[in-house]
DNA sequence: GTTCTTGCAAAATATTTGCAAGACG
DNA sequence: CGTCTTGCAAATATTTTGCAAGAAC
């Protein structure tokens, strides 16, 4: 008889997203529940454990699954390369800035700065649907490497 | 006789940035200016008058050349598409967030709303050099038009 | 004349899509 | 078995680069 150590957390998001429970959508799930912050495609698919095969033309098509389920956020912070990470803040979204390293490309999420408030300064007439806001710089290790 | 109707602005500009005045960068210049706020290379392209022929791709030479010379700011905002400015905020870089259309794609500058402070807030040892802060939805014309 | 700019074509990068084959439920 | 996923290749979109010809200073 076999205790299971713990819940398979990815496969619970999968199953009530409506999305099929595959090796590599798990994986993607799990890899992005372990990093705490948002990661590229390239650092997704270098993340996928032995066994786990997932082109990654279909690495971005399983995020944007999860995208449109709600699962995950996309940021975007300036190099035109998309970050995901599993939402976390109640509602949608990741609402806290980010750091991001002009020479590590790591991101790093500022939970500690609160996202301004902005809704009632926009004239009427206009949708709000998303907000980023992100710093970027050195983080402390390419500094430290006088990256 | 002719009086000049205005100083010639762009040409001044070029000059103080060491950069050769071509009727090409002036008129990048002049469409910047009078936009007043952040232009893709497309509208930049589209708004060139008529006998000024600029190849899209010298477009982005100028504006990386006027990117180094500190006479603009390029303002990257989730679509992967960047917008350039005039700087006009006394140091460089656009100290105020702004604004995307999801239908349109225009950018509005939102400088009513301060950019929160921050540097005070990230650990020691990071360098900061940029941020950025942006929000998007519909404006009020596609809003409006139920865009 | 030397150096900066341009035109044109081709490359680079990140992401998306088409389609037939395969896995999940 | 029907539907969702995948692999692979090719397409897209935006931006960058190489190089020879042209314009500015």
């Amino acid at each position: 008889m076999v205790i299971k150590m713990k819940k398979d957390i990815a496969g619970n998001m999968l199953k009530e997203a409506g999305l099929k429970r595959t090796s590599g959508r798990k994986a993607i799930i799990n890899i992005l529940h372990e990093a705490s912050r948002p990661l590229t495609q390239q650092e997704i698919s270098e993340r996928l454990p032995a066994g786990v095969e997932l082109n990654y033309a279909n690495v971005y098509r399983s995020l944007e699954a999860f995208l449109k389920a709600g699962l995950v956020h996309r940021v975007e912070t300036g190099d035109r390369v998309w970050r995901f990470a599993l939402c976390g803040c109640g509602s949608r979204g990741h609402c806290h800035p980010h750091f991001i390293c002009n020479s590590c490309g790591a991101a790093e999420c500022l939970r500690d700065i609160k996202m301004p408030g902005f809704s009632r300064r926009l004239e009427k007439g206009y949708v709000i649907q998303e907000q980023e806001y992100y710093i970027k710089g050195l983080c402390r290790e390419c500094a430290a490497s006088r990256g």
